[in-house]
DNA sequence: TCAAAAGTGTTATCCTTACACCCATGT
DNA sequence: ACATGGGTGTAAGGATAACACTTTTGA
C-alpha cells in the first residue's frame, strides 16, 4: 500500500458556489452571465490558493464578496465533482478541473446595482420548472417530462442501476406518477436521471443526448459546465438541511411574521403547507420569539412579529422546522 | 467577476478511504501502519488520476482493490478537505494537498492474509475511545476529557463560535454532562472540539497543543494527517445514514438473526438499544424478510434467520433502521 | 431444571393531522 | 358588513416507549 498521496496528474482545484437569496418569496440564486447573454448561465466559481487562505471556506468568502459584492452569511461544503462528462476523455489534453461545489446564503440586501457586472439573481426554479409545486403540479412533468422518460425506460426497462432499481421504478420513485409520491429532497437524483436520460442540455453539450431531447423540449435553462448539478445539489441539501437546522433564518429579515416565514418556507421547498400546523409546529419548536411588535398593512388583521430564538442552539440537539403536511 | 475556474497554485488531489467492516460485533478500520509500528496509523490513500478514471469513485475503487486487496461494497463521498494544520503555513514551499475523503462499507470477506502487507483492520473505538458507549459511559470523559474540558472552557467562558455558542455550552452539548445528551452523530464535533482545545496528539504535531494535554493523557490513537478528522466523518456519516438508508446490510452476511442485526447496530452506534422495540421497528419498517430458516447454536433458542428485502427501495422514500430508545 | 436467548401482547404517552371555529383590521 | 388574513381549540389516529410475560433450546 501507498502512503503518499501526491499525484502526478494535471489537476486544477475552483471553488463553485451556489449562492441562495430570497426575495418577494422565490427562492433566488447568483449567476454569471445572465438570460440576455448568448451563453448558459454560470455559478460564480474561483480558483483555491492554500498560500493565502488556510481554509476552503475563507478563500470562499473572500472572492465571493470581492467579485460579486454579495456578503456571505451562512457556507456550507456540499460535494466534491470530478466527472464532467465531455472532459472524460482520456486523450483531453487539457488539465482536469476538480470543482468543490458550495451553498451559501445571503440576506439580499445586496441590490442590483451592487453586483459586480454580468451577476444578477435569478429564480432557481428557471433552472428546474419541475421542482415548484407551489401553485400545482407542474404540467411540464405530465406533458413533457413522463413522456419522455417512459420511451427512456421501455427501451431498457428492467436493467438495474447500482442499487437495484429499473427505470421504471426509479422514473416512479422520483417524478411520481400514479402512486409515487414526489419527495422534495430527491432534486438532485431528479437532475441526474434526465441527465441521464439524456433530456437536458447539458446531456447534448456532451454528446450524450437522446432523440428525443427536441420533442420534450427544453427542460429549464441549462448551466455551463457541471453547475446546473451544483445547483440541484444546493437545493436538496437546503431543503433537507433546513428540517433540522434553523437555516432559513439566514433567510429572513431580522423580524418577520408567521406568514412571511412560512411563504419562504414554501419558495424554498417548492410546495405549500397546511397553515395552522406549520404555526404550531414553528411555535411548539420554540425556534422563534414574538417581539410584542405587529406588522399592519398585511391586508387582514396585523400579524405578530417574530424574530429567530438563537437560543435553541443550546437547547436542543436538531433544531430546525417540521414542516408537516401539504396545505 | 471571472468565470476561469482555473486555479495557478501547485495542488495535488489525494482520495481517501475509510473503509469499514464489522467482526465479532466490533466496527473496524481499514488502516496502513498498523500499531506494531512506530509510526501513527493511516487510511488508505491514493492519487485520483483523471486520465485514467472517469469519476473518483472509479478511482478510488481500483487503487483500494489493488492495493489492500478488499474489495469495497457501497461508496459515498463525504467531504473534502484542504485545511490541514501544519500545513497551512504561507512561507510553506510543499505543494498544497486537497484531500477527498470517502467511506466505504465491505463485508469483511478479506481475512489478514490477504490484505497488502501493512495494511490492517483496527478496531475504530480505538480512535474515539469516548464514542463508545455499549458497556458504559467511557469513565474516560467524566475523568480526563470532561476535567480539560472545562479548564480550557475556563479560560474563556463566553467566547462564542461562528454558530454564537460559548466553550461551556458546546462542551454539555456535544459530551453531555449533567442535563445535556450525547448525541451519537457528533461524532465530527467531538473531535472538532478535542481538536480546537489542544488536547489530541495531532493538535500537537501541528503546534496547537493545549497545556493540559499531558494531564489528560491520550485520548484515542492518532492518525497521520487528519486521518482521524476524515474518520470521525465516516462514522458521523454512517451513524446518521443507517437511520434512513438501509446501509447497515451492506455490511451483514447475507442471512443474519434480528440479534446479530441488532448488535451489529449497536456496535455502529456505540450504544445499547432496547431489544423488543428494536424488533418490532425493524420488522414493521419491512426492510428484513424470514427466510424460513433458524439458527441454532447461539445459546438459547434457536432464532429465525432473516435476509434483507431489496423491495424497500422501491416502496418507500426512507427505508432506514429506526433504532428506537437505548436498552 | 435452570439459564439464556427469542419472541409476543398490551397500555400509556406523545406527536401529527384534520377540522372547526373565533378574532381583528381595512375598505 | 364583509372580505381577508391572523390565530386558537380539540379530537382522531398513529407511532414510540415501557413493561410484563411466554416460548424454546442447550447445559
Amino acid at each position: 500500500m501507498t502512503h503518499s498521496i501526491v499525484t502526478h496528474f494535471p489537476v486544477e482545484v475552483g471553488l463553485t458556489a451556489a449562492i441562495a437569496a430570497v426575495r418577494a418569496d422565490e427562492p433566488l440564486i447568483l449567476v454569471a452571465e445572465a438570460a440576455h447573454n448568448e451563453r448558459a448561465a454560470a455559478l460564480p466559481s474561483g480558483p483555491f490558493d492554500p498560500l493565502a487562505h488556510r481554509t476552503f471556506e475563507i478563500g470562499l468568502r473572500e472572492w465571493v464578496s470581492e467579485q460579486t459584492g454579495a456578503p456571505l452569511g451562512y457556507v456550507e461544503q456540499l460535494y466534491t465533482f470530478g466527472d464532467r462528462g465531455r472532459q472524460a476523455r482520456a486523450d483531453d489534453r487539457e488539465p482536469h478541473v476538480v470543482s468543490i461545489g458550495y451553498l451559501a446564503l445571503t440576506r439580499m440586501g445586496v441590490e442590483a446595482a451592487e453586483l459586480a457586472s454580468g451577476a444578477s439573481f435569478r429564480p432557481w426554479y428557471a433552472f428546474f420548472p419541475w421542482e415548484d409545486w407551489r401553485a400545482e403540479r407542474p404540467a411540464l412533468i405530465e406533458q413533457k417530462i413522463l413522456p419522455a422518460l417512459r420511451k427512456w425506460a421501455a427501451r431498457d426497462p428492467d436493467r438495474p442501476n447500482a442499487y437495484g432499481l429499473s427505470r421504471r421504478e426509479r422514473i416512479r420513485l422520483l417524478f411520481g406518477g400514479e402512486n409515487g409520491r414526489f419527495e422534495d429532497e430527491n432534486v438532485l437524483d431528479r437532475y441526474q436521471l434526465l441527465y441521464e436520460a439524456g433530456l437536458v442540455e447539458e446531456a447534448r453539450r456532451d454528446g450524450r443526448a437522446s432523440p428525443l431531447i427536441d420533442e420534450a423540449g427544453p427542460l429549464g435553462a441549462p448551466m455551463r459546465h457541471d453547475h446546473r448539478r451544483i445547483l440541484a445539489t444546493a437545493i436538496s441539501r437546503l431543503r433537507a438541511k433546513m428540517k433540522y437546522r434553523p437555516v432559513i433564518f439566514e433567510l429572513m429579515p431580522e423580524v418577520f411574521t408567521l406568514s412571511a416565514l412560512q411563504r419562504v418556507a414554501e419558495a424554498l421547498q417548492g410546495r405549500r403547507l397546511h397553515t395552522q400546523n406549520f404555526r404550531r409546529l414553528v411555535e411548539s419548536a420554540a425556534v422563534v420569539e414574538a417581539t410584542g411588535e405587529m406588522s399592519h398593512g398585511t391586508g387582514g388583521r396585523p400579524a405578530a412579529l417574530f424574530r429567530f430564538r438563537r437560543e435553541v442552539l443550546q437547547e436542543r440537539p436538531a433544531p430546525g422546522l417540521r414542516l408537516g403536511v401539504r396545505g
